[in-house]
Formats: structure tokens, C-alpha cells, sequence
DNA sequence: CTATTTAGATGATTGCTATCATCTATTCGT
DNA sequence: ACGAATAGATGATAGCAATCATCTAAATAG
């Protein structure tokens, strides 16, 4: 059952994005090839015939999703009130919604150990997305120097991957976890200046 | 080749510790009983004589590294001056040891989303973990009322572990790496005042 | 001192996962 | 239109991991 170009291509995305969200909400490890391809409509044997192994998935799904958190991101600032770009971004983060959804969220937060512990093109993939959301952040913050600005967006994006953590790991007491997003959006606002 | 009670409890210490380092260092996933056994000097047989599940070593694994930590930091504000607790707390926690030794580090920063994922015991073990070490980062923290305590404990908290995350994806970069440190060190000074 | 218990070793077993060989139906180059 | 190429399906295969049955030698109860 050959397919066109396009299709092929199309069926491509669709396995990226299937796998992006699955590995974000179960895991790298949990996620399995053959699941991947079912739940993209597909069957496990095609699956080669896109990637030449497990790795290469997963670090084209862990690019993907981070592409496609800046794309968001940068449309939020983009219908921000000028100056506004940053608080912006932390609001959008620092959200229940994002920390009840990790298969939507953001990478660094749902598998970040786990993509520098696999190492190879997972791992490449994972610090390139970092860098680029880095220097996503900075472009948004107003300081005197560059290298205030970079050291400004380090400490805004810890605090936002902290928090969310922080927020899931409390999510048992929705009181308490609440209280640490709104806290985490506090900081990172004190800390973009 | 039967033991005294008094053997199998440190054979069991034993076989917890080890766990936790491989746990902290590989992954949950990643991690085997037979390894973790064989690691300890022992075979994979006897493994079921002290615990029902993989997943109940892990637990295990889980509340002794917090309790470890725990006891360290515990030691570390004791000896610092008075008034001084936090800002030791701070310095220790993001230093380049504990970024380069994952295995022998905080359970949040390691295995956070994986422990949270896993659900049942393992879960159940690193949400009280994050409770119990929040309240001893709440102890060390001057404020006027208790809420302000523990709403500053969370942000230091976060930033603490957002910081190291973020030092850990840039470690190929070493100087930027060293920056994150840095500069999370100063943004966690900044969050507990 | 003997009988019973059991820590740990050995060796299945079962189930899952990544990967690959082969097949088939379709599409594209010519 | 016709033959080569290939997307995806079907169906192995190989390896690994968790769990368990059984065995053994030592320790403890009586």
C-alpha cells in the first residue's frame, strides 16, 4: 500500500506528534514503538521504513514538541501588550492546564533527566531545545547588558520548570498545589528584573 | 546460606542504598533488579526475601535518598551560623558535585516526573519526600508569618531544583553551565527574603 | 542437640519490546 | 501503460526483565 510523497511525509508528522505527546505523558522509557504507531492509526512494521531506530523517534518528537512550544510561546508575547512579552510567558507556563497536561507541556519539565540520560541524538535534541527556549526567554526580558539579560532568562526558566514540578508533585492537595504556581509565577516575576 | 536477623537487615540496607544510587543515576526504568542485586553482591534469587515488588524497592529506594538528604542538610544548617541556614542550604544544594552526581543527589531533580508517573507506592514515597523537604527549607526561612514561610520555601525550592535541571542540560557548555548555578544561587537568595 | 525455618543461589518461565524479513498493493518514472 | 520502487501490514526473532519454584546450608527454637 504505497503512499505519496505527501502522504508519506503527513504520516511522518503524525507519528512524531503521536510520539511527542506519549513520551511526554508516560515517559521515554514507557513508551513503546509499537504503541506509538497503533495509536498514530498505523502498525509497528511500517515504523522503519521513517526511522532507523527508537532513538531517532524520539529525538525528532523531543525537537518537534520544543518547536512547537516556541511557536506558542512566541505568538503569546507576539499579542502581548509591548513590554509585557515576559509576564506573558509565565502566565502561560505557570497555568493548572500545564501542569495537568504534561503530554502537551513543556519537555524539559516531563522528561528532562530522562532525555540527558539517554544520551546521543535524544540528548542533542533535548539541549539544543533548551538553549533555543533560553534565548526565547531573554529576547522578552528588558536589562541593561546581554549577559543580564541571558542570566535574567536562566533564572526565570528555573523557576518556571521548579514550580510546575513543584505543582505536580503536590497536585494530591490541589490547595497547596495551587499555592506553588502562584508563588512560582511570583518569583519568576521578581527575578525577570 | 541463611543469615542472622541482624545480616538481613543490612543486606537489606544494602540492597535500598544501592537502588537509590541507581535509581538517581540511570533511571527508574532503567534500573533492574538482577543489576541492583548484583551491584549489592548478590544474585537476583534472593531479592523477593525482602521485598513483595520492584516497585516497593523502589518506594524504598525513594524515602531512604530523601531521609539521606534530609540528614545532610539537617547537619549543614547546624553548623552553619546562626541565621545562616538557608544561605547554606542554598550553596550546597547547587554546586557542581551535585550536578555531576546525579546518582548520589536530590530525588526531585533526578527522578521527579518519573517518580510521580509511576503512581502506587513510588509516588506515594516522593510526594512525601517533597512535603517533608519543604517543611525543612520552611524551618530555615525568616518571615513574619508561617504562611510567608512556606510560600518562600516553595519558590526557593523550585529555583533550587529548576537550577539544577537547567545546569545539568547545559553541562556541555561548562561555563554556561556554571552561570545557571550561579545565577539560581542568587535567584534563591533573592526568594527567601 | 535436633528439627525447623529461612537467606540467598540457581534456574526456569512468562511477557514485553525493538528490530527485521517478507509480503502486497499502490504509485511513480519512463 | 508497464515495470521498478516502496509505504505499510504481517509475522518472526532475539533479548531482556520481573517474578517464581526449587535447592542449599546455615541459624535459631525447643
Amino acid at each position: 500500500m504505497r503512499r505519496s510523497a505527501e502522504e508519506k511525509a503527513e504520516t511522518r508528522r503524525q507519528i512524531v506528534r503521536t510520539a511527542g505527546r506519549m513520551i511526554r505523558g508516560r515517559g521515554l522509557a514507557e513508551t513503546g514503538v509499537a504503541e506509538v504507531m497503533a495509536e498514530a492509526g498505523l502498525t509497528h512494521g511500517g515504523f522503519y521504513r521513517h526511522f532507523a531506530s527508537k532513538d531517532e523517534l524520539a529525538a525528532a518528537a523531543v525537537e518537534a514538541a520544543f518547536a512547537h512550544m516556541r511557536a506558542r510561546l512566541e505568538a503569546i508575547t507576539a499579542k502581548a501588550p509591548p513590554g509585557k512579552g515576559l509576564e506573558a510567558l509565565i502566565e502561560t507556563y505557570l497555568t493548572e492546564a500545564h501542569r495537568d497536561q504534561p503530554q502537551h507541556g513543556c519537555v524539559m519539565a516531563s522528561v528532562g533527566m530522562e532525555a540527558q540520560r539517554a544520551g546521543g541524538v535524544i540528548q542533542a535534541a533535548y539541549e539544543d531545545g533548551i538553549a533555543r527556549l533560553l534565548a526565547l526567554f531573554a529576547e522578552q526580558i528588558v536589562a541593561p547588558t546581554r549577559k543580564q539579560q541571558q542570566d535574567r532568562a536562566q533564572a526565570v526558566l528555573s523557576v518556571l520548570v521548579g514550580g510546575l514540578l513543584l505543582a505536580r508533585a503536590l497536585q494530591h492537595d490541589p490547595v497547596e498545589s495551587k499555592r506553588a504556581l502562584k508563588t512560582a509565577r511570583a518569583a519568576a516575576l521578581t527575578l525577570a528584573q
